[in-house]
DNA sequence: TATCACATTAGATATAATCTAAATCCTTCA
DNA sequence: TGAAGGATTTAGATTATATCTAATGTGATA
């Protein structure tokens, strides 16, 4: 069972489990989308209990800090976050902005003359281009799309 | 020369050549170090000529747009930015928050079939982990080194 | 029940980015 | 030359995002 599953997790990250931060566990579970803060700080609380925007900002912190929950880096402003389930790398889109997942596949390390004394910890992927929404648009100009899109 | 190297480029870009535009240019030239944008504002006006805080973000918008310089992708609040001198990964420290150029190298692209239609233009490659500076300390607990670094 | 650490809260504050509208600078073309 | 008009810059206001503060609430346990 999910609800299971979130309360016990929350636990081995030594955090309790109260009704706002099993809120935003469950709601990145459901969402794979990687919403921002003020996105998940809206959707829990479409249903109750009632959570604050100072909590939700500090549970995710805290659920970062645990290693559950990972902030996606992405450029634009807002922060996205991602429930820590399955390892995957992400794809976002150059036009709408989108950031999906993708499958997980080892990547070759750097040399280790290059990484010098660095200590890896991991390797992560960005594919960047057009998403499958995007992508039968993208025979006219960038500009011209956005316009289009503007309009 | 480097001057009209960038004064070359700017114009390719189809951007007129102005003291506050090359300024920002120069600077993000000379420090590999991926600056934030208060960090090129405050670099470019230590030498003359002065330039506001709103044209050194809309020079960077518009060296973004013309493919001149990139923002890097990064967790963190305000956003990085990069020359696009010649291609490389990044390696981003998990301590001291540094975004490091690494040496570029070919990535295997995902399997088509996980690709599906989307189109893709990049892979590229972010390093986590501790950078040199960093490592020595890796042996104390991450929470530790950072009350050391506090104090 | 009393205690105490952990959590939540509203609202204030800080930080990063963008917008606005006026002034200035360039390029072009009589 | 010297208007005309587009591109650029500017200070300051505004918006967007995130964090802080200090008061209050909550629940496990002695
Ligand atoms: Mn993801
Ligand atoms: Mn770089
Ligand atoms: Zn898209
Ligand atoms: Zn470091």
């Amino acid at each position: 069972m999910v609800a299971e599953s979130i309360r016990r997790s929350l636990e081995a990250g030594g955090l309790r489990c109260t009704p706002q931060r099993y809120a935003v566990m469950a709601f990145l579970t459901e969402h794979a989308r990687h919403p921002t803060a003020a996105e998940i700080f809206e959707g829990v609380n479409l249903v109750d209990p009632r959570s604050s925007r100072a909590t939700t900002y500090n549970n995710l912190r805290d659920l970062v800090k645990a290693g559950l929950v990972r902030e996606v880096a992405v450029e634009g402003r807002a922060a996205r976050f991602d429930a820590k389930i399955m390892r995957h790398h992400h794809f976002i889109c150059d036009r709408c902005g989108n950031v999906e997942d993708m499958e997980w596949y080892d990547v070759p390390r750097p040399a280790s003359g290059s990484l010098g004394k660095r200590v890896l910890r991991e390797c992560e992927l960005i594919f960047r281009g057009f998403c499958t929404k995007c992508a039968p648009r993208r025979a006219s100009r960038l500009d011209a799309a956005r316009r289009v899109d503007a309009g």
